[in-house]
DNA sequence: ATTTCGATCTCGTTT
DNA sequence: AAACGAGGTCGAAAT
């Protein structure tokens, strides 16, 4: 036997192969997916998208990722996002064209599509993922809301908090409330440090209310982050809205003012 | 000789070793680390994250991969983005604990903290990347702007651009100009389909530079995009705004109106 | 399927 | 280092 053969077979579901031909590679990866196993490859390649946008990438070494759920991964040394990808709900397909690896990955609703060809192959592996466990978050928007909604004093003495999601034409208002003297306090929340663009957010729901309720009585509109930007503090007091300092979770140094 | 040993060195720079004992992926992860490699490895693990958030994974198997620049990403078997991450710029460390593989990326401001800490290791591998390419990616905002600047005409018969870019106490104007009558025209630009926020960054705009020039002559407001949601065509026309349809490329079906 | 908005958004650019 | 806005944003929830 001359060619080298690399191939293993693991008890945890994964295998290996170390530089198949492309024969080789064709034949392991079309089985892989077909199992709905992870595959990945690595190796020189040329990549191609056309859907949303269009690009084109030239030769270099990159790391394939394909998951049995449609999505199609390429990474090269840096950055956390993939330099080219394809969603889930995607379907792969893998051919020899020319004497190279092609992979491509379509799908439709937007019509989208990415060709990886590889010219060389250092490795191909597939893995049988099995992961039950999904992930405890904390420090959300979510939270934020709920510390609120929990000690609604944090905005201010007497403020009641009467509904979330509230609906306006503008948009769902974050909490719709009532201040001690009766004022009707829209809040919109945010788990970070904000710009301009939250203080658009609010104005739009401020305004919409506004119209909505054709109410004569002053509407108040507060927002709520950990902190605001400069230029997002000037907007807010140009439009006569308010802000008050909360993070999503209790802290030592930064709650209150 | 008892041991399995499935170590290769490859041409193209890259190492693999399947099934590993934990201090034999402990030695090829550290040493792969400080070779600038990027580094893979299939198991089962548990992952907690402490920083922006906080967030805990319980076991499963997953995939994680280690770049030279500091990210760190963990990926399960389906989703685009990676289950738990850490961002460029973090510091890679690894050891041993309690029979476990424990891969720690920490990085300052802000201050966060990934931990990995696999159970069982299926496969371990370096890759030595070398990637000269940028990718080359139309279709975005940029290129529609400069299809506007090339011809005005496409917004409005009589449109003159004056500038890009320019910046108004709420934030800098995509494209500003005037009309045929001589108006001043304050053009906002997206590359698809926009709903109410794009209204919202518009009418920021609009406002600012009517406060920055308290011109009494009015102001023009329009939105260019391929579209608008039903929300955003109705906050447009409330707010005395206009839309005009483009696309960021030429097309036989979008363009126009 | 579309709309809407949060996100440990990420990323590039500019200040 | 912070701010600002684009993104093939992604993802989830609601319609």
């Amino acid at each position: 036997m001359s060619k080298e053969t690399t191939e293993s077979a693991r008890p945890s579901g994964s295998r290996i192969r170390t530089q198949p031909t492309v024969s080789e590679a064709e034949a392991f990866v079309t089985d892989a997916i077909g199992r709905g196993a992870l595959v990945t490859l690595f190796g020189e390649c040329t990549v191609e998208y056309d859907g949303r946008a269009i690009s084109e990438l030239g030769v270099g070494d990159r790391h394939i990722m394909l998951k049995p759920d449609g999505t199609h991964l390429v990474h090269n040394d840096e950055g956390q996002k993939p330099v080219n990808w394809q969603p889930p709900g995607s379907e792969h397909e893998c051919r020899i064209e020319s004497g190279s690896l092609v992979i491509e990955s379509v799908r439709t609703t937007p019509e989208e599509r990415l060709v990886v060809t590889l010219s060389t192959i250092a490795h191909v592996s597939a893995f049988d993922v099995e992961d039950g466990a999904s992930i405890d978050l904390s420090g959300t928007e979510a939270d934020l809301k709920q510390r609120i909604l929990r000690s609604p004093e944090l905005i201010e003495k007497g403020f009641t908090p009467l509904s979330t999601e509230r609906e306006t034409p503008a948009g769902a208002i974050d909490i719709y409330g009532k201040d001690s003297d009766g004022r009707t306090v829209v809040l919109e929340l945010k788990r970070r440090r904000v710009g301009p663009d939250a203080v658009g957010q609010l104005s739009r729901y401020v305004k919409a209310l506004e119209r909505d309720l054709h109410a004569d009585a002053e509407i108040r509109g507060v927002l709520v982050a950990p902190s605001v930007t400069e230029r997002a503090s000037a907007l807010l007091t140009e439009q006569g809205l308010e802000f008050v300092s909360l993070t999503p979770r209790e802290s030592p140094d930064c709650d209150g003012k």
